[in-house]
DNA sequence: TAGCAGATAAGAATTATTCTTGACTGGGAT
DNA sequence: ATCCCAGTCAAGAATAATTCTTATCTGCTA
């Protein structure tokens, strides 16, 4: 968990910096609501977040975690993860990684794979314009899910 | 397009078939829905098909285009791709492929790897789970969006 | 420390999707 | 050819996620 918490401080302090470049305001909402998805890696859906958050700012809106992330993704804080389910998914870790999901449950986990991005983009793609990033996800079945057939 | 008229009609009988080994019924409305994603290649969203096919079927429902794509997917006739927007869209071509996404306007253009599915899975993925499938979407911007920046 | 652009809370509004209900129909059995 | 019924449909209500509106408040810069 060592390595967890410095990680941690570190989006912390990333996410500090890029509010002053972007020249957005730093509020206490804001703040812990960040907080929030650094100290998780489920990759939780925006109710989830606001649910804890909200422990601590009784007050806090779930509109204000939807415009935080909003925020967040626009100064590329945060990237959402898409899925095939209804809610919107957030991942704090902006390192070129890809996703293992669980079509059962639900489950996010990362993982670096050997070739992350020196696939070989097609010439076809190119034709039809840019290519940003490479996102790859590996859909199954959990080990917990599996158990429970 | 003479390719194209032929590998719809392939795939309309590969759905005929399909209905008839799941026992489900053949209606008219799911031959129409059914053909005019068929015939698509735009990955088309449930409300473009809902309106397309009403103008064949006037009192088409709604909801009729949501089941069907919801007993189309579960038989494994089409694929819900999830892509980062709010509505559900569905791809018709079951063979392993991947996608283009522009991020502007949501342009999807499939296209077909070298290395599709011989992507090696990280040891450390097949300890959590089982792989069914290696979805790939390149994340970009389209040429058309390009020129109107 | 004052002023203001930008943020917030609260709740209404919007949008995609699903459910409910009662009538209808495809297709196997008669 | 007709009957039957499980499965399907249309219509509109209900739900769930997300976004908008408005009035109030608060970081930050001067």
């Amino acid at each position: 968990m060592e390595k967890n918490a410095a990680e941690q401080d570190l989006r912390l302090e990333a996410f500090v910096r890029a509010s002053r470049n972007a020249g957005i305001k730093l509020t206490h909402q804001r703040l812990e609501i960040f907080r929030e998805i650094a100290a998780s890696s489920e990759h939780p859906d925006v109710d989830t977040v606001f649910r804890k958050v909200r422990g601590r700012i009784p007050t806090l809106a779930l509109d204000t975690v939807y415009r935080t992330f909003a925020v967040l993704e626009r100064e590329k804080a945060l990237a959402r993860i898409s899925l095939f389910s209804d809610k919107a998914r957030f991942d704090p870790n902006m390192e070129p990684h890809h996703h293992f999901v669980c079509t059962k449950c639900g489950l996010v986990r990362d993982f670096y794979g050997e070739q992350p991005d020196n696939f070989r983009i097609p010439e076809a793609v190119k034709s039809w314009g840019a290519v940003d990033t490479v996102y790859i996800e590996l859909r199954g079945i959990c080990r917990a899910c599996a158990g429970n057939l």
